[in-house]
RNA sequence: GCCUCGAUGGCGGAAUUGGUAGACGCGCUGGAUUCAAAAUCCAGUUCUUUCGGGAGUGUGGGUUCGAUUCCCACUCGAGGUACCA
């Protein structure tokens, strides 16, 4: 009775699909028993975008671990949530419709359907009946739905929560805006009640769009003409976009935003009470980047009505500011910029106008700038200040100014140096003719006037006082996070539920839900510049019915045009977990009682990339859908896990340049070589190149020449044969080639598909089975570090199964004896548990593989085939092999699914020593063992090991310092 | 530049609060079984050695009876971020 993999893993994959094994249950809703009894467990993955590839083995490894977590938790008493869905709007299927004309719901339907088989294969336990698919009407509907709720709503700043905008106008109608502190627009005109009542509802509108916490603003933007798109930073490469090279230019946009600047600091505090990676909580902190500070005004002589507004957040270091310089962007640039140096600056402006932002930012070593030639009045002195221009000031962050304090910033400082400006000293004695002096908090200010004396914390606080009470200024608590653009001009996103009217947003109602995604001709984006659903000719809303019609009818009396563009791909991401939580309410986004009963995700895996981006934004959905009352929780997932990267060993081959030759890995000093890369599937686990297989692959290589490590030329003789993991296989006979091989160069990159270095976990459960799979997955190394995948060591994996599967095998027959463990084989099962209970705690899944490894070694030397050491092992392996666990279960006599039986219980007794073998170190080295009761004391021990010809052996005739011993652990003897 | 993580045999890695460095697996070497192979099993495998031993966890210091583990300085690698005022 041989371990047939194929056999069970197929079968039990039919048994749990038919079965639903995984289904779980929302017992208030269900009404299904026992289950309520039950504590709720929500396992999440990070959904998958399903591309056209496929998954690689580098994809299912947070997968499987959580898989293990959940399988384990079921094993402990829990109702286990573990749902799994797909992010199926986005970029590659648009770009594969635009090439192809398939549409890109074909192409997305294609891939989820191969990402299921993949994913079946593996035999995770998710409960595919909560199944999400951003890109279904039916989910994209509670999209739109959630957009709609914070268009209605604004952000109170004195109660700190998100309110229905019905609340403001409240406000508005009773007493103005003058007292309502809200996230807002910058620019706000103070009106009264008075006033506001007279607004033409067109009026309103635009007032409370300011509000709003999704608004429709102007944002620059990277936009690329020939694309008809725009573009993120890392879309662009040396000023031209990464596709096709085209120009890029600074563009402003209307686009819808969100406002997450509203909840910086409640986003910040959050991560106090979430289990999430330190790094990725120190990157979203970077990220929202909060800094205390100061809004200071600087009159511009000679313009009266100008000031320029800079925030600092070293206001305590006014006196020592000797220039200020702007973005050369900043709109007062042309206005006070004096006759003499006007070339200069337009010259300048001109320039870096031509630089990409990130190309400003990356040139950290040239110092550029040019004088306005106007100046600023310093606030407190008075003084004449110059005013420069330099492109490192960027105009979307703060004000695009700066005001310049070289003595105290090393960026100022070497501006100033550079340009031969003065440097003021402001510290006490702190010598800055060298290099700004920039430890704040051990400075003392001198030289300047109220503040001299003073200590950085004082002096803060003195300052911001006398600014605001002098009226040029005021203190503030600034961030970097920016409001989140959350327009694309895309085809494949989910529609806006917004027609216009009179250029005005306005919702549709939640009933005429969803807005679904119309037919277009093209996906590109019109010839007039419009996106991609500007193609279709059936997009207006007709008011009187409720229903989308064609654009004829538009007269923006009852028929109005809908929004062309669509949402980003992180709104369908932003709030998943909390629909499959009742994924098929077609009532609301999710039940009061799904959600009371599911609350949040306990344990989410994902990979770090997402660290502020789908991380930062489903917090701040979390957020805001709490403060309205719909979800129980401010923070959604308790505990994050990110696993790490598997990177591919990429195979090379060296081609002798100018030749048709390949030389083998040894041999290349000897040549000019050119390191080619050659599919990993032609190489074996000793890094022989199988010749023919490489020859075959490409035309070009046919009648390629290989020199062998020994420098034979490898003779193409062909013959039959098993290839390293047992395959057939025509390969090359080693007498055919006086015992030479081709060695490949392998180099460790990231595994993609232009390496050739992909791996497909179908292959590998093709071979070796999908338990081999998932153990060797695990076995590879920790979770959370990034590793390099080799196939060749799976073996190890699969021969390990196979030795497990013998323990139940007597004379080929299943057998297991109802005989009464031995103490030694009690051991052995306790101490697996014990270990592997702990590695589940700890999330350390890779030394749980070496634990069952040893403990099936030792039930093999110990012949062990007693049921009750077999029927414990198959339970606590069940989370990482579930298929041969489930089939040795079943073949032990029960009936039911072995994935929701009681975790055997850890008993201490069975590990309990009498003796102990201490290691005997001298000056820490240990030198010799021995085997010693454990119920010694100090004394005792140390008679015996005094007395020991060996201890005496090592002193030779010293006499030792000290004796240390620790009971249970170690000896050492110094001197 | 800054932030984060990492560096242990030929390779992946283990060593849970400072206490036997190299568990477990791959690979490799030798052997058994076999007509042969696959599979399986057994033994060995950090380096070095005059076979007594000696050295050894990126480098250099420090704390300690004892450091892969703690502290300081540095080198290299990976990821992220970026003249952030």
């Amino acid at each position: 009775m041989e371990y047939n993999f194929r056999e069970i893993e197929a079968k039990w994959q039919q048994y749990w699909a038919k079965n639903q094994t995984f289904k779980a249950e929302n017992p208030a809703l269900s009404g299904v028993e026992g289950v309520s009894d039950k504590p709720k467990f929500y396992v999440l993955d990070m959904f998958p975008y399903p591309s056209g590839a496929g998954l690689h083995v580098g994809h299912p490894l947070g997968y499987i671990a959580s898989d293990i977590y959940a399988r384990y938790k079921r094993h402990k008493g829990f109702n286990v949530m573990h749902p799994q869905g797909y992010d199926s709007f986005g970029l590659p299927a648009e770009q594969y419709a635009i090439q192809t004309g398939q549409h890109p719901a074909i192409t997305t339907e294609a891939n989820i359907a191969t990402y299921r088989k993949q994913l079946d294969e593996i035999g995770f336990s998710f409960d595919w009946s909560r199944e999400v698919r951003t890109s279904d009407p039916t989910y994209y509907k509670w999209t739109q739905w959630i957009f709609i709720q914070l268009f209605n709503s604004w952000y109170n700043k004195t109660s700190d929560k998100a309110e229905d905008i019905s609340t403001l106008i409240s406000i508005f109608e009773a007493e103005g805006n003058a007292n309502v502190k809200a996230a807002c627009d910058d620019e706000i005109e103070i009106f009264t009640a008075e006033t506001w009542k007279n607004y033409s509802e067109e009026e309103k509108q635009t007032i409370l769009l300011k509000y709003r916490l999704t608004f429709l603003s102007e944002t620059e933007v990277n936009w690329c003409p020939a694309l008809g798109t725009v573009l993120a930073n890392d879309e662009i490469v040396n000023g031209v976009s990464e596709r096709g090279g085209h120009t890029v230019v600074r563009k402003k946009m209307k686009q819808w935003s969100m406002r997450i600047t509203a909840y910086a600091q409640r986003l910040l505090d959050g991560l106090a009470k979430i289990d999430w990676p330190q790094p990725l909580k120190d990157s979203q902190t970077y990220w929202i980047g909060r800094s205390e500070g100061a809004m200071v005004d600087f009159k511009v002589d000679g313009f009266e009505n100008d000031k320029i507004s800079v925030f600092t957040t070293r206001p305590d270091t006014i006196f020592g500011v000797s220039f200020m310089t702007l973005a050369p962007e900043h709109e007062l640039v042309s206005k006070i910029t004096t006759p003499d140096q006007k070339e200069a600056v337009e010259a300048y402006v001109k320039a870096t106008a031509k630089r990409s932002e990130l190309e400003r930012m990356a040139d950290v070593k040239t110092i550029s700038g040019v004088f306005t030639g106007a100046y600023a009045l310093h606030p407190f002195t008075g003084e004449k200040v110059q005013i420069w221009i330099g492109d490192y000031v960027l105009a979307g962050y703060g004000t695009g100014a700066v005001m310049a304090v070289p003595c105290g910033d090393e960026r100022d400082y070497a501006f100033a140096k550079h340009f031969g400006i003065e440097i003021i000293n402001i510290f006490e004695g702190v010598d800055i003719s060298e290099e700004a002096f920039t430890d704040k908090e051990n400075s003392v200010i001198a030289n300047s006037d109220f503040l001299n004396g003073l200590p950085y914390k004082k002096a803060m606080k003195t300052i911001i006082y006398e600014i605001e009470k002098r009226g040029f200024g005021y203190g503030k608590i600034n961030y970097r996070l920016r409001d989140a653009v959350f327009s694309r001009q895309r085809y494949w996103g989910e529609p806006f539920p917004v027609y216009y009217k009179n250029g005005l947003p306005q919702m549709i109602d939640k009933q005429y839900l969803p807005i679904v995604l119309p037919e277009v001709e093209k996906y590109l984006p019109t010839e007039d510049g419009k996106p991609p659903l500007g193609n279709a000719t059936t997009w207006a809303w007709d008011t009187n019915t409720n229903t989308i019609v064609s654009n004829d009818l538009i007269d923006n009396v009852t028929v109005c045009p809908l929004e062309l563009n669509t949402m980003p791909g992180w709104a369908g991401s932003s709030s998943y977990f909390n629909r499959y939580m009742d994924p098929q309410n077609s009532e609301e986004f999710v039940s009061k009682e799904a959600v009371e009963y599911w609350q949040d995700v306990d344990l989410y895996i994902g990979g770090s990339e997402h660290a502020t981006g789908h991380l930062l934004y489903s917090r701040f959905w979390q957020k805001f859908l709490f403060d309205k009352g719909i979800v129980p929780t401010d923070e959604y997932a308790k505990k994050l896990i990110n696993q790490g990267m598997i990177t591919g060993t990429s195979a090379f081959v060296y081609r002798v340049e100018g030749e048709n030759k390949f030389v083998s890995k040894g041999l290349i000093k000897d040549y000019k070589v050119q390191p080619i890369h050659a599919d990993v599937s032609f190489v074996n686990g000793s890094d022989e190149l199988d010749v023919e297989a490489f020859k075959n692959w490409r035309e070009e290589y046919n009648d390629a020449i290989f020199i062998g490590e020994n420098g034979k030329v490898l003779s193409p003789t062909l013959s039959k044969g098993k290839g390293a993991n047992g395959e057939n296989k025509v390969l090359l006979l080693e007498e055919d080639l006086g015992g030479d091989k081709y060695i490949v160069g392998r180099e460790v990159e990231k595994m993609s598909k232009s390496k050739y270095n992909v791996v497909n976990p179908d292959q590998i459960c093709e071979e070796y089975g999908a338990d081999s799979l998932r153990l060797f997955e695990m076995f590879l190394g920790p979770l959370e570090q990034s590793k390099p995948w080799k196939t060749s060591g799976i073996s190890g994996v699969y021969s390990f199964l196979k030795k497990l599967w013998r323990l139940y095998i007597v004379n080929d027959e299943f057998a297991v004896s109802n005989e009464e463990p031995s103490a030694e084989e009690l051991k052995t099962l306790h101490k697996t548990i014990k270990k592997v209970e702990e590695d589940i705690a700890n999330f350390s899944f890779n030394t749980s593989v070496s634990t069952f490894m040893i403990a099936v070694n030792e039930l093999t030397a110990l012949k062990c085939n007693k049921r009750a050491i077999l029927e414990p092992l198959a339970i606590i392996i069940e989370p990482y092999a579930p298929h041969i666990a489930e089939e040795l279960w079943h073949k032990l006599g029960h009936s039911t699914s072995v994935s929701n039986v009681d975790f055997p219980i850890f008993e201490p007794k069975y590990l309990v020593e009498s003796s102990k073998e201490y290691p005997v170190s001298f000056n820490g080295k240990m030198r010799f063992k021995i085997e010693l009761p454990l119920d010694l004391s100090v004394k005792q021990i140390e008679d015996i090991i005094m007395a020991h010809e060996k201890t005496q052996e090592q002193l030779q005739g010293r006499t030792p310092k000290k004796v240390i011993i620790v009971p249970g652990k170690i000896i050492n003897i110094v001197g």
